[in-house]
DNA sequence: ATCTCTGCGATTGTCTACAATCTACAGACG
DNA sequence: CGTCTGTAGATTGTAGACAATCGCAGAGAT
């Protein structure tokens, strides 16, 4: 499991044939109902639908989805390996229970992975690169502005996706994928403060003003505190320790 | 092993409280079917048994083991989400095909990883855990004058292991297993030239004096080359590029 | 000769039924 | 009253049959 790493690792086999072609035809999907099961219960653990604690039953979803329990074990499996979800044999399997360390060590390999991938995108001196770093930021103030909190999140995990992407490095790439969706997890939990959202928006610009001018430890070290802050910030509303949400099913 | 428990716990009465007396019963496994499967699958693909391109054909797989197919499908799935494998639906599944840009991902992805649990191990300050690294490298050292290779992999195998786990990140820990997976089977894959045993142990024990002295920079910098240079060495014997390996059943 | 289509074999995807295992609780026994 | 035992219910583990899909060979048409 480890890693359950790559999320997208195992779908979209097909997909390489329109990649450029991008009407709004939604692309047939045709995908297992062990694809659809992942996404289905991923997403509902990703945005807190599904609470730390809360029990998955395989009968209850077999009932729930409509399908038998084959595909769902398998898609468990798959959870299980991403570190989502944890299984006691003939016990019962429940969505996996977060600690203030796990917190802190997400924020922390956030951190060493980020600060790896902009030392790599700077070191290749793309200028492409940096401008659609820009382009993705600007939009950012621009949602913050309209008060939209939700593009603006959308479009900050936007921002440090790319980032690593550009790196090029598909190891990496799967890895932080894994941590982005824990990150995910943690901040669809904690309640969110009422923060100045062009503010966030903002703070994103000195570092790409550090990567314009290849300033690698200036760059390191902005992303590190940028990182540092989130996670402390998260990581003080979380007194609650999970134990708040959850029961069970 | 004084004095003998054993008449003692047959008339314990609550079996209880005798947790900790330990006679040698070997702790009876009762894996499941799937369990076995994947530590099966997982090791031959990790010592090269199973090459690159092998194709893994579920019901050849039911017979040979003897199981049905329902408990090998939720292994290759745990299997492919490590990324150890790839599937074609209604195709096939095969064992993933490394290229020389994927081996040098791992290794800098080591690199990445040991460097950081470097740091935090130093930061630590704790004789205790320098002391484990180094009796490690004393009986690997021995090892390599008995020209035991195999024993001396396994140390070495088990020096960095120890060196992730003693930064007690346990996320940190679940990515390197990740990353020294694919690192074990990228090794198996390679022809290992003759090289001088003793030498290779050696090479530690500039890190751990750095690591006693708490000189961070200095660490680092010997354990970024120690992998680099371990990495440069498999990445010259790969120009096979796999494909000499592996033709599919 | 080349193209198209159809049928076949191989493989994975899914479903249903049944077995094994665990926990908790009730009852027998001292 | 406490301890052991066994039984019921819930849950996961496994098996085997059937369905869906894909690639390819070969027949037939142009």
């Amino acid at each position: 499991m480890v890693g359950r790493q790559a999320p997208a690792a195992d779908r979209d086999t097909s997909a390489h044939l329109n990649w450029r072609m991008k009407p709004n035809l939604p692309q047939i999907k045709n995908l297992s109902i062990r694809e659809q099961t992942l996404d289905t219960l991923r997403e509902a653990i990703l945005t807190g639908e599904l609470k730390p604690g809360h029990s998955l039953i395989e009968m209850d979803l077999s009932r729930q989805l409509g399908v038998s329990r084959a595909p769902i074990r398998e898609a468990l499996r798959i959870l299980n390996s991403e570190g989502l979800i944890e299984t006691i044999p003939y016990h019962g399997t429940t969505v996996r229970r977060l600690t203030r360390t796990d917190i802190e060590e997400i924020y922390s390999m956030r951190s060493l992975l980020e600060t790896f991938a902009v030392e790599q995108v700077i070191r290749a001196r793309n200028p492409e690169v940096l401008r659609r770093l820009r382009d993705i930021v600007e939009d950012m103030i621009l949602a913050g502005r309209d008060n939209n909190i939700n593009t603006v999140n959308i479009l900050d995990r936007d921002f440090h996706d790319a980032l690593i992407e550009m790196s090029g490095h598909s190891l990496l790439l799967s890895m932080w994928q894994t941590v982005a969706m824990k990150a995910r997890q943690v901040m669809a939990l904690v309640n969110r403060r009422n923060t100045d959202l062009t503010q966030i928006a903002r703070n994103h610009l000195p570092l790409l003003d550090a990567m314009d001018q290849g300033d690698i430890p200036g760059a390191v070290e902005l992303l590190r505190a940028h990182i540092a802050s989130a996670g402390d910030l998260v990581a003080e509303d979380w007194q609650g320790d999970s134990a708040a949400v959850g029961d069970g099913s």
